[in-house]
RNA sequence: GCCAGCGUAUCCGAGUAGUUAAGGAGGCGGCCUGCAGAGCCGUUAUACGAGGGUGCAAAUCCCUCCGCUGGCUCCA
């Protein structure tokens, strides 16, 4: 299996720390506003590599943090006028919805900043104590002097070639009339400002600023060395990079062995963000489209790759889900017959091929664009065999198939509702008032082959039209 | 400016040395159908940003250029 390393530059075979055995840690969100598209395209891209380390065999351990204190969440609750505290667990609590109908599988842990304060603050104290940062007017501030190779992070830059930019750097200082005691120094503790909220520290009441909770956490959760480190290629600068110096300043130890980031959805070939005004809500979208057809079109490019948003985009996802969902519908519908055939076996044998096919493309840093362009190649060659046979399938075919798509949904996550259909023998959730819908729909359907049976066109047409404008399809089969 | 990534048919999007260069969407034509949808077949389709170089062989490796995107202390 192989995973590109954005500290390398380069695919490496994903080797763990214990056999078997995966520590991962994700950068989830700010919690200080709603979800655009952009943050689903990283939960999802995570949650992708979350079920297929898992599928093979991987025993998890991921942790997805909050962020519920920091300036963006201070300010915004007090322009609302509401504590910060309510203001945060709202949009966790919303984030968490939105994952749930997304159908993103629960992580191991799901720590919020404030959780981990006194953890935060004896890494800290650590810190200090080992000449790695240094307090100041109530502040603590990590001295990056004190990391040699910090420039060289994500940077595709050697440490001999940067003698001349840290002098640089030094010759600035005086223009820049803060604590720091250099200009690339970052924040630890922040100390307190009127009316924010505060924890007590030896530095005096503040809060922890924003790296040092993640770097906090997984060693807290995870311990020194992680395997994968995940998040969006945004967060690269100054993010990870700061995480990386404090936490193997720490430990003396590597931080993590790969760091995974993925790519922006775009609209126009612009990213979307809330500072040009092109996002589109979480919430907006779910009210227009299914969550799977999201999370195909989300899927249908590669993780590290940008994608654009765009209506024909999201209608070409939507159609080649509606291909999938189909042919799930058209197998379990067929009736089946013990023996066996040399057609099944010989499209058996096709299924065989794509799956292997899959895997040979998601082993390969989570190539999901070509395992669903072999997903949709098998369809069209199920399709032309079923074309052919229309009644009867084989037991065994049958039986192979589904076993297929119980993997596809382990590894994609496209059927939150799979287990449930199978048993009920239809598409559709079995909740009480679905279930009214579906006997309703039943009953207008029996109705129509009623009157189309007695040629009456015109009205059966108008129902099926009808039906369709509340996003019911029927499909009329021969009489 | 520095770093990274990208440029493949009308569009989306694979392929990282030897393949008939995946797959999908859309348009058009056909099969099927009472019609539509779904599905199937065909077509659009002798498509690799430009120019050099290395190789028996280049979309793929190297160099230069052009264009696009992102990051370079707010960000998924």
């Amino acid at each position: 299996m192989k995973v590109y390393n954005s500290l390398t530059f380069k695919k490496e075979e994903f080797k763990t720390i214990t056999p078997q055995e995966v520590k991962m840690y994700v950068c989830g969100i700010t919690a200080y506003d709603s979800a655009h598209l952009g943050h689903l395209k990283s939960a999802i891209s995570f949650d992708i590599i979350h079920r297929y380390l898992k599928f093979k065999g991987f025993k998890v351990n991921i942790v997805k943090n909050y962020t519920d204190i920091d300036d963006k969440i201070i300010n915004r609750s007090n322009e609302l006028g509401i504590d910060f505290k309510e203001l945060s667990e709202k949009y966790i609590g919303e984030y968490e919805e939105f994952m749930e109908i997304i159908n993103v599988e629960k992580e191991t842990r799901n720590p919020r900043a404030t959780e981990v304060i006194p953890f935060i603050i004896n890494f800290i104290k650590e810190l200090i104590k080992k000449g790695h940062a240094y307090e100041r007017n109530g502040s603590v501030y990590f001295s990056v002097k004190s990391f040699p190779k910090y420039k060289t992070i994500f940077q595709n830059i050697k440490l001999e070639d940067l003698e001349d930019e840290e002098e640089d750097y030094l010759e600035d200082q005086d223009t820049i009339g803060e604590d720091k005691i250099d200009p690339r120094d970052f924040a630890l503790w922040k100390k307190m400002k009127e009316g924010e909220p505060y924890w007590e520290s030896p530095w005096g009441k503040g809060r922890p600023g924003w790296h040092i909770e993640c770097s906090a956490m997984v060693l807290q959760y995870l311990g020194d060395t992680i395997d994968i480190h995940g998040g969006g290629q945004d967060l690269k600068f100054p993010h990870h990079r700061n995480e990386i110096a404090q936490s193997e300043s720490y430990t003396g130890k590597p931080f993590a062995n790969y760091f995974i980031h993925n790519g922006f959805v775009n609209v126009d070939n612009e990213k979307m963000s809330k500072s040009l005004g092109n996002f589109f809500l979480v919430s907006d979208l779910l009210k227009q489209y299914d969550p799977m057809v999201i999370r195909f079109f989300l899927i249908s490019s590669h993780y590290r790759s940008s994608i654009n948003y765009s209506l024909e985009n999201l209608k070409q996802a939507e159609k080649n889900y509606n291909k999938l969902i189909n042919i799930i519908k058209k197998i379990n519908d067929l009736t089946t017959v013990s023996k066996s055939s040399k057609e099944f076996k010989k499209l058996i044998s096709q299924i065989d091929k794509a799956a292997s096919n899959i895997i040979k493309a998601m082993d390969d840093d989570f190539d999901t664009p070509v395992a669903i362009a072999e997903i949709m190649s098998l369809i069209r060659e199920l399709n032309k065999a079923i074309l052919e046979q229309k009644v009867e399938i084989t037991e065994e075919f049958k039986d192979r198939f589904f076993k297929f798509i119980e993997n596809i949904d382990l590894i994609f996550g496209f059927f939150p509702t799979l287990k449930k259909e199978l048993k009920s023998g239809v598409m559709g959730t079995t909740d009480e008032k679905d279930k009214l819908v579906k006997d309703l729909i039943e009953i207008i359907s029996a109705i129509r082959t009623q009157l189309r049976k007695r040629n009456i066109y015109d009205l059966s047409d108008k129902i099926r039209e009808k039906l369709r404008e509340l996003g019911i399809n029927i499909e009329d089969p021969k009489i």
